[in-house]
DNA sequence: TCCATAATTCGAGAATACTCGAAATAACGA
DNA sequence: TCGTTATTTCGAGTATTCTCGAATTATGGA
């Protein structure tokens, strides 16, 4: 991950109903949430909701899957977790390699092993 | 770390500035930097960097100590892993016994055992 | 004490972000 | 085709954030 997409990342992150959002759809798993469930859930207004869905898919924190008339919404764990492995980078003395393969047991060994995200 | 402090942290990382000065401390490891060290090397001016350097102190991310006139920067990556187990609870269909430790491995195993962080 | 250096605080202007109501688009079923 | 539901786009108002110059505080040395 470059810089300039963990900083769009993170200031997606960094706003409230966005982060709610995020947790939510990590919560629900590979199923997803419909925007319009995830407006119920949070109390958002779809049109507000909607823009906030909007910035997180460009990051690609999540992605969106039509199904009829609904629209799926599914968190992508492999976005967050190129910008945890991006956010430690040199945190060993410049030395990423002490790092960077744990941070890979975040998806590889622990997650997808256990409920496939 | 509660959702407020998580949110503080990220909104504070989702800023080029605050993410270049953070970045450029977790690299200058646990002597850190004077601010006028890195307002220098970012080209930032001293003003401008203070008011970053306070935002990011605020949420921990970075501590501060004064040495003389000079203030020195360090970051603080046991905040950052905080952060990080923060966003990836439940993310194993709501047991996070299953990530948890894994995040703890950024710290405990791999970082502070080899530069002390 | 007086001066120089290091960093912060203050106040204001410009830019950006958030939210909303209204209108538009997309998909389904009758 | 028409109506209904789900979601998005548009435009504007409000609020927040970023940056800056100027002034201020803190420290150390002559």
């Amino acid at each position: 991950m470059e810089k300039e997409d963990a900083l769009n990342a993170l200031a997606a992150l960094g706003q409230e109903t966005r982060l709610d959002v995020f947790r939510l759809l990590v919560k629900a798993g590979k199923e997803g949430m419909t925007a319009g469930a995830v407006s119920d859930a949070l109390n958002v207004r779809p049109n507000t909701l909607s823009t906030h869905l909007g910035a997180l898919s460009r990051c690609a924190l999540v992605r969106a899957e039509r199904d009829g008339r609904s629209i799926h919404y599914i968190a992508d764990l492999a976005t967050m977790q190129s910008l945890v492995t991006f956010l430690l980078r040199d945190c060993c003395g410049g030395n990423p390699d002490l790092c960077a393969p744990i941070a890979n047991l975040f998806t590889t060994v622990s997650c997808s092993d256990t409920k496939g995200l």
